[in-house]
DNA sequence: AAATTTCACAACCGCCGGCGC
DNA sequence: GGCGCCGGCGGTTGTGAAATT
């Protein structure tokens, strides 16, 4: 494993490159003086730092890679300590509230992934961003359309997030006491995932979220309303709701199998319509581009093939509705 | 069983802004 | 104000593991 292809630098690779700025001058200067390694940590690098670390703390990493006498960059240092070392990093098991706040934070604030990251204690912006292109990128790819497009943002928002909801509170309810999220009380969901203090109102659909920083003195909460779309969020701060689980269970619960019925669907769809607009989702099926008007093509459904019976939890969100809500396009 | 492809994620790169001198 | 250093950020690449052919 840790074989050491941690390239002893010599002068490679720059010669292609735009030799932009400083940087990059400096980084080969040093290099070549120091005989820095690059790729991954050895188990001694990884010890050395986290000693110096213990004993100094972290920062001015450049001046910390020398006392330290690792031969490594100051940036990768950092890098390794934020990303890898740190003891309250969390790693893998991304949960179902995780993505649901990383879908919403990033249909507001976009590839902010520090930003985002803030938002999920433990979680590194390196993490974040690796889900959303390995997990989100790979969706839009099977959907065949862009990650940054309306349509496939529009098909976040109303379809997968919804069903996210849906699936945090089912797991709730599933798992009472024993699960990452308590029985609901009070018409309160409480997500108590140790490190994301998220609560879901039962009777409103609200997710509220700490904000950084304050130790969940205050909450910030969701927004699933085409007021509120993609395009509208412009504030940090931001109160709405989505449909409330109790009422829409039905329409996200959808038999999503190939057995279905095009006159299944077709009452999915109408009774989808009327919770909607029960809950100020205008007249018809809706969203901001209108995508729920249309008819349906259960050939072209069938022929793409997305009733997903495996995968992981995000893969699951992925079903008939998706590729229809894409295909009124 | 071997070869190939895909996936997941650690690590690197370049750019930029803040800060001190 | 200019300069250099440092650290943070977002984009990209490299690579081992897992899945598929």
């Amino acid at each position: 494993m840790d074989q050491v292809k941690g390239v002893i630098c010599n002068q490679q690779q720059t010669t292609s490159s735009s030799s932009s700025g400083e940087d990059q001058e400096d980084t080969m200067m040093m290099m070549m003086m120091m005989e820095l390694r690059r790729g991954p940590w050895t188990v001694e690098e990884d010890l050395t730092l986290i000693n110096y670390i213990a004993l100094h703390g972290e920062g001015r990493w450049n001046s910390l890679a020398r006392s330290a006498g690792l031969q490594r960059t100051g940036k990768s240092c950092r890098l390794r300590w934020l990303n890898y070392l740190r003891p309250d990093v969390r790693r893998g098991n991304i949960t179902l509230e995780e993505q649901l706040l990383i879908l919403e934070l990033h249909s507001r604030w976009g590839n902010r992934w520090s930003k985002i990251a803030q938002h999920l204690p433990g979680r590194t912006d390196n993490e974040i961003k690796n889900y959303w292109r390995t997990r989100v990128q790979k969706h839009a790819k099977q959907l065949k359309c862009d990650v940054n497009s309306k349509q496939f943002q529009d098909t976040m928002r109303y379809l997968w997030m919804p069903r996210l909801v849906e699936r945090i509170q089912a797991a709730a309810a599933a798992a009472g006491a024993n699960s990452s999220a308590t029985a609901p009380t009070n018409n309160h969901l409480i997500i108590n995932n140790n490190d994301i203090n998220s609560m879901v109102d039962i009777s409103s659909g609200q997710v509220m979220l700490p904000q950084p920083n304050m130790a969940g003195s205050s909450s910030t909460s969701l927004s699933f309303t085409p007021e509120n779309s993609s395009t509208a969020a412009s504030s940090d701060s931001f109160t709405a709701q989505f449909s409330p689980v109790s009422d829409l269970t039905d329409c996200y619960n959808y038999p999503v199998n190939h057995s279905s019925s095009n006159q299944d669907y077709t009452n999915y769809q109408a009774n989808y319509n009327n919770q909607l607009s029960c809950y100020g989702y205008g007249e018809t099926l809706t969203s901001p581009t209108g995508y729920f008007n249309q008819g349906l093509d259960f050939q072209v459904m069938e022929q793409n093939n997305f009733w997903l019976d495996g995968g992981d939890v995000s893969d699951n969100l992925w079903n008939v509705e998706d590729v229809w809500f894409l295909q009124q396009h």
